[in-house]
DNA sequence: GGGATTCATCGTAACTCTACGATGAATCTC
DNA sequence: GAGATTCATCGTAGAGTTACGATGAATCCC
């Protein structure tokens, strides 16, 4: 049985997803995860979701010296790159990280 | 004795930098090396030059399907990220990867 | 020296990114 | 229902990115 108090998000953990055989995938594939880290504000929230598994946006709001609006649009972002998911929960947004785009971002880097 | 047909690049190899302690710190490392492999046209100069240990612009400027001058700039983006550098090799310039760097990126992404 | 080669830089155009406040849609609470 | 809360989106301004051709500096070859 579920976990009644369990966060509304990272759901089950889906199947790692393959890495691109062609090359040139793969540098359009590790390029658009690569950009999804490149600013400091983005890394933060994936280390915060990644150490709470699940975090309210609010959280992350107060946990960043930025604006509500552009912490969203980082968001935004992290969620286009297939980095995050957000799930939601009533008047809330619970995001967490997709497991499997960041352990391809993590084979791709090791792999170059 | 060093050998003469070697480029003239890609030096003895430097001892890997340490990461940084503070975690702000780390992200404005790993955002700045994700930065600079955020686009196809520099995973694929990186690759490049990982594969020959080294190589003359020219030759990657062959390899990509852009224009010398634009292949210049991301070099020069590269470059400023502290992945590559270049010697000066009497008209031709010398590209190669920093291995520092590139295991500085690796580390870095392990960790997250 | 003269001409060719090699690469960086400049100038430019179109687009994207980053930041903010303001607004709006959805939901909860009373 | 009325008001408050939560978050996304819009509008906007300034900076940065990406691409190209043209130009320029340095070097090599004859």
């Amino acid at each position: 049985m579920p976990d009644p108090n369990a966060l509304p998000c990272c759901p089950p953990a889906e199947p790692t997803p393959p890495l691109p055989a062609d090359e040139h995938e793969a540098n359009v594939l590790i390029a658009r995860l690569a950009k999804a880290i490149a600013h400091p504000a983005r890394v933060a929230i994936v280390r915060l979701l990644l150490r709470q598994d699940g975090c309210i946006v609010g959280d992350i709001v107060d946990e960043l010296p930025l604006a509500q609006s552009t912490v969203s649009q980082h968001l935004k972002q992290l969620k286009e790159a297939g980095l995050i998911r957000g799930d939601v929960d009533g008047p809330r947004v619970c995001y967490c990280v997709e497991p499997g785009a960041v352990a391809q971002l993590k084979a791709l880097v090791e792999a170059l």
